[in-house]
RNA sequence: GCCUCGAUAGUUUAGUCUGGCAGAACCCUAGUUUCAUGAGCUAGUGAUCGCCGGUUCAAAUCCGGCUCGAGGCACCA
């Protein structure tokens, strides 16, 4: 068996733990874990970088010294990884001691070997920020807060010679020999390579940053970043004595905001020390929320602790490695994970773990003895296939191809109806689907360890390598039932289960109609009372509407708007003010609203999706009126694929919003 | 501006390397079932595979052009 070497990157410790940080610890635990099921060797590092400039005015400004800080937020990163249920072997700190002497030693040799000298660092210092400025934050030449030019400075620093490595480098990454995956980012490595390596600086003064490590050749200054950062790699072997066995990485992770430190610096200081460059970089996606880029100043960023606390860290895992095909970049919304969480955890293989396990204890009371497995659903797993999946990182097409098994095992269930089956027949049936169910739990323990430990007790067994994912292994099984693996979430929109009704598209009555008057609520800040004329569909006087418009709309904006009324709900009292109907409007997760407007349209006229149709009909609930998606798609709104239009045009938003947001 | 990658059903996607009936899941609709968690199973609706052209008996797949989107173009951990 082989040995496997896997690492994340250490986090920067300036914020909290967030869900990128736990996506890439989830994915490399899985790998890790993958590897120890193939009776791999595995070795899992990952940890926490805890030096530099933003660190230790992170700290002043908590006013505390930086040690008290790395310590407080390094711990978070240990909770918040024990949460998710991360199998690390290590979890080094780049302010651990032997981390410390580790990278002195190597700053030395670099110096002694002359890969590192005495030269100037040189950038652009802006007076506002008190800081030297990157290319990028230089728009036109000017500081991109201030807005003013900054002044080129130049200071004493010591020099890593990059530039020597460059050809080293392009030839390593275009024979294979240094991999880098996916292609696009291989082909950026390259492209970069192209364009010439600069030596950097490695040192800062220190009298400007001295939270960091010293240089041993000389005091007044401190290792920046590269070296002490990506050091961590065999720091982190060697604190467990084991380099010697591990060395080189056969995978690293990253997002590919450090996928060019790794293939340029970190490759050529290996080089350079003579060790062993990593078999691959591994770079995965980055993630938007909701459809919306993750930042700070959105406020948008989610805590993995809190996922683990509302779904469980399997359903986070799950959720993670199954819907964002790996290496891409993927969305994470709460809602999709719940509906992955009630379908595919819960459903489909939560329900068939119970259903069979019921089974087998009303049967077999005093154990079940091995009998013939049926060939009709053994033959439907494919754990070679599973195999390669993870082996090529698809993490998701694996996950995709064990519910596939999953799902033949329901359908096995049904389609012999084992519980009508009897005797010899019921025995093998069931002993099939136990055996079936043991492997899936031997299959799923990478990415589900918590719901596969269950699993394993319930069966009264506990495999640990993938060769015992062999059918006809067990020779008795007394299973112990017992609580639900997954409970399921309820989604907002599913309204009390006793109101079984769901509500069809022509149960509404839209009608078109246009605002003749409004007044403020005399008793609510952001309602409006509307009059809406509805033409002849209403020809002997306005209705009213009350409406939550007065933060997104000014009254002489609306006035002589032709829009959209559901004219057949239930009249309600709001604050005090009777509403006969309400007006159609889309909002998005950024208090943005947009009004249903139809300018061109008749008063009093129909909307509708596939022909106009005139029946009356009734009057309907809220609710109701709830559980009818519509939906945004190229600012009209579609029902089932089908635009939303009156006899004279389709149906418009009168300011632009995202696709698929729900009508309310 | 230069370079790279991507675009498949309302949504998430498989298939593209190596051309051969465009597969799945969610949602929606209907039916069926009672062992099971308001679960399961069956069926149906829904895709001119971003657009235009070329090669070919045959193109989602190969080639050329275009549109849109994402990313890279160094000291930011």
């Amino acid at each position: 068996m082989g040995k496997f070497y896997i690492t994340t990157p250490i986090y920067y410790v300036n914020s909290d733990p967030h869900v990128g940080s736990a996506y890439t610890t989830i994915a490399a635990d899985v790998l890790a874990r993958w590897n120890r099921l193939k009776k791999n060797d595995v070795f899992f590092l990952t940890g926490t970088d805890e030096h530099g400039q933003k660190v230790q005015e992170a700290a002043e400004k908590e006013g505390i010294n930086p040690k008290e800080f790395v310590d407080k937020i390094a711990k978070k990163f240990k909770i918040s990884f024990n949460l998710i249920n991360s199998s690390h072997d290590n979890f080094i700190r780049t302010t651990n001691k032997e981390h410390e002497e580790e990278v002195k030693k190597i700053l030395q040799e670099l110096f002694d070997k002359k890969f590192i000298y005495k030269g100037n660092y040189e950038a652009y210092y802006c007076v506002g920020c008190e800081q030297y400025l990157t290319e990028s934050d230089l728009v036109d030449g000017k500081c991109h807060i201030h807005r003013t030019k900054p002044e080129l400075r130049k200071e004493e620093a010591y020099l890593f010679k990059l530039s020597k490595f460059q050809d080293k480098l392009t030839k390593l990454i275009e024979s294979g020999e240094f991999n880098i995956l996916p292609l696009e980012r291989r082909n950026e490595v390259l492209s970069f390579l192209k364009t010439g390596l600069r030596d950097i600086s490695i040192s800062r003064l220190k009298e400007k940053v001295h939270w960091g490590i010293e240089l041993p050749f000389d005091k007044n200054h401190t290792c920046f970043v590269w070296v002490d950062a990506l050091w961590n790699y065999i720091t982190g072997l060697k604190e467990k004595k084991q380099f010697d066995k591990f060395w080189p990485p056969d995978i690293q992770l990253m997002a590919k905001d450090i996928l060019r430190v790794h293939a340029t610096i970190w490759s050529a200081l290996l080089l350079a020390t003579e060790n062993k460059l990593p078999k691959t970089l591994f770079i995965h996606g980055y993630f938007t929320i909701d459809g919306h880029k993750m930042s700070k100043s959105l406020g948008n960023s989610i805590s993995p602790n809190y996922m683990v606390e509302q779904y469980g860290s399997d359903a986070l895992r799950y959720f993670l490695m199954r819907n964002i095909p790996f290496g891409q970049d993927g969305d994470f919304s709460e809602s999709l994970l719940v509906e992955r969480l009630n379908n595919e955890l819960a459903n489909d293989l939560g329900n068939l773990v119970s259903r069979v396990l019921t089974l087998t204890e009303k049967n077999f009371e005093n154990g079940l003895k091995k009998s013939e497995i049926d060939k009709k659903l053994s033959s439907k797993l494919d754990i070679k296939k599973i195999d390669s999946h993870i082996e090529n990182l698809e993490l998701h097409n694996a996950l995709n191809e064990i519910w596939r098994f999953i799902n033949e095992c329901n359908k096995y269930v049904n389609e012999e109806k084992i519980w009508e089956s009897k005797g010899e027949q019921l025995n093998s049936q069931l002993y099939t689907l136990l055996e079936s169910i043991r492997i899936i739990s031997i299959l799923v323990s990478p990415f589900l360890p918590q719901t596969s430990g269950r699993i394993f007790n319930q069966l009264q067994q506990n495999c640990e390598s993938l060769e015992e994912a062999n059918f006809g292994l067990i020779e008795e099984y007394k299973v112990k039932k017992s609580d639900v693996l997954f409970k399921k979430i309820e989604q907002e929109k599913d309204t009390k289960p006793t109101q079984k009704k769901t509500s069809k598209f022509e149960d509404i009555d839209l009608r078109v109609g246009e605002i003749k008057a409004i007044k403020d609520h005399p008793n609510a800040d952001k309602l409006y009372i509307i009059l809406v004329d509805l033409g002849k569909y209403n020809a002997d006087k306005t209705i009213q509407i009350v409406s939550g418009l007065k933060l997104h709309y000014k009254k002489e904006d609306l006035l002589g708007q032709k829009i959209i009324i559901v004219a057949n709900l239930e009249n309600s009292v709001i604050r005090g003010v009777e509403s006969s109907g309400m007006l159609l409007a889309i909002e998005d997760n950024k208090n943005n609203l947009s009004l249903l407007t139809a300018s061109k349209s008749i008063l009093g006229s129909k909307a509708y999706i596939d022909k106009p149709d005139e029946k009356a009909v009734n009057e309907i609930k809220f609710n109701e009126f709830k559980s009818i998606r519509l939906i945004t798609k190229n600012n009209k709104i579609y029902y089932n694929q089908k635009p939303l239009k009156t006899d004279k045009e389709d149906i418009f938003l009168d300011k632009e919003m995202p696709d698929n947001l729900i009508v309310e």
